[in-house]
DNA sequence: TGTTGTACGTGCAGCGTTGTACACATCAGA
DNA sequence: TCTGATGTGTACAACGCTGCACGTACAACA
């Protein structure tokens, strides 16, 4: 009877036999803990990759250490501004020994998902957007470390925050459109608790159409993420006492909404009305669409947390708060001035 | 000195003292293993409920039992349909003691994704749109239990697989084309070695037009995953020798950006070209979009597929095959003889 | 030369589970 | 009364790693 080639796995043991030293010494390398010499480390390494081995995340986990694995939460899947971020995270990670997992909130909630990640032992958290309070996030902090994406709240201290200058994406909106001889501009913004992120979308706007001298022109209508009443929303912006002559919306896919409802009442773009959006996804660019939008380059802010993130994990204590600049992308759907070159 | 109140986790250990019966039969109570009477059951459910204990994901790991989570991997984030399929995974676990993480295929190689969620010992894998061939998936099969979702190789026994009827997706195509009176039918395919999904599409389309009679316009130009290049492509559609009246895309993003060359170019749609694109996705609502497009039910996709991927994990051995079947949504963009419905 | 450091390695006790081996009742049949 | 058979719960050795408590060797100092 042949002995069942049970396919083991390679464990430091393995490793430290090859490399003639003590299991613990292998430990130890890995962890770059202190009292290594050059040659143990050499050996040790070269043995590693012989072997081609890889620590078990499970085996860390439970002995309480690192296990150089960190979670990503995104709200949803469906916004390709999300797939910059999570680019520009994947590109910082590689320059450490993290990986990463994602999870998504779908129909799950952002506790539950949350909660499970907590159970896997990993390092530390990246929320994009998250839903809860601060208060709540806070709690989570003291459990694990934590960057909070899409979060505007400077005087948190339990973790730190990367964002976009919203209220300077509010601010430019407006003033571009001011700009091109627009000056009933309404914005269509989102109706959720928390969403400070958009606040600060809210706050811009407001402000500067008070400094245009337009505060009786300033009118948030805030409409939930529901296709139906986005529509509805768009339609009201076109028709009756509140017609705008040009409308901000708080991210892309509701401008793209606002262009649909448009093109199907036959009101023309730019001309009858401007339209701005937000996130500059690839989209955008479509002509059929030529949509004026503010760039916050996700992969810049994914680089960001991470960066954050790791020296979070390694030791900082103190929270910092990151503040990226957007930028204006003026495209034909805001062209009432003709752009000359 | 006051003590430190170190937060302990709740082990089964505790369970156990609460319930006072040994850690081993809580275990067993856990694993639904023999020998468990209904009396046992009941006190131990009670204290796992009172004390809010879940198991450690890393010790059930380390001590190569189930995990209960299984790994989602996706080729990249930014086609929404593919939030269907994740929508559909998530659905089917809910009925299920099942957990999930996703990672994302962005930069990294799909290899490396695969084999860092192998070192966190999941259940099983439900991989999306592999690039990888049907061999290499077999051997990642022998390792755990696999469900590849597009990847269309019936003979395949070591993994189940559940896809979307693409040879009817391109075979609708053309028939709708034909139907509405286009002739000179091109598709925009994909420049890739292992898309077996493209394949089928490819081979529906150009069995489509030999039936129809069109053997001589067959036409199909594989282009990759490259703005430019997609463009490029697009303009040739539009132009010279090869000129075509309707262009059938691969997926709907490629559609959209014929869509914008031919706004660019001046060439009205769907009179001077008709284009259909494929999964449905929500940009082809859009009334500037108005894509016809083939709607392959992601939820559905992702339902099924995390049903074979539970039976698998469950014990069955044979390998099955799910195929949905495409709807096809006529839309604006192939009207040329409008619809009276 | 004896003493004190200091740098480097090793030994080992957990961590929270799984799953097998085993002990102990209880009960039927001989 | 003895002998299984069966049903139920316990004991315990893994699993692969971390991180602390120790040795040990060798150099620097008194």
């Amino acid at each position: 009877m042949a002995k069942p080639p049970k396919p083991k796995r390679i464990t430091i043991h393995d490793v430290a036999k090859d490399a003639e030293v003590s299991f613990s010494a292998v430990s130890k390398v890995l962890r770059n803990a202190y009292g290594v010499s050059d040659s143990l480390r050499e050996k040790v390494t070269a043995s590693i990759k012989k072997l081609g081995y890889t620590p078990s995340f499970s085996a860390r986990g439970i002995s309480g250490g690192r296990t150089f694995v960190i979670g990503v939460v995104f709200p949803d899947m469906r916004n390709p501004f999300f797939a910059d971020i999570l680019a520009g995270i994947s590109s910082a990670l590689e320059r450490t020994t993290y990986q990463m997992v994602q999870g998504i909130v779908q129909h799950s909630t952002e506790g539950a998902l949350v909660e499970s990640m907590l159970g896997m032992h990993l390092d530390g958290l990246i929320i994009v957007g998250s839903v809860s309070t601060a208060d709540k996030l806070s709690v989570l902090a003291a459990k694990i470390p934590l960057v909070a994406i899409g979060h505007h709240l400077a005087d948190v201290t339990a973790f730190d925050t990367v964002n976009n200058d919203d209220f300077e994406s509010g601010r430019l909106s407006v003033q571009h459109l001011v700009e091109q001889g627009y000056r009933k501009i309404g914005m269509l913004s989102l109706d959720t608790r928390n969403g400070s992120v958009i606040d600060q979308r809210e706050a811009g706007y407001i402000a500067a159409m008070k400094a245009a001298g337009l505060t009786r022109y300033v009118d948030v209508v805030r409409v939930p993420q529901n296709l139906r009443q986005i529509q509805v929303a768009a339609g009201h912006m076109l028709e009756g006492n509140g017609k705008k002559e040009a409308v901000f919306c708080w991210t892309d896919y509701v401008a793209l909404e606002v262009l649909s409802v448009a093109a199907r009442a036959r009101a023309s773009v730019p001309d009858e009305l401007g339209v701005v959006g937000h996130d500059n996804t690839l989209y955008c660019d479509l002509d059929q669409n030529a949509l004026t939008s503010l760039d916050q380059s996700g992969e810049q802010l994914g680089q960001q947390a991470t960066r954050l993130l790791v020296e979070r994990i390694e030791g900082r204590q103190r929270a910092e708060h990151f503040l990226v600049h957007p930028r204006l992308v003026a495209r034909g759907s805001t062209a009432r001035i003709s752009l000359i070159r």
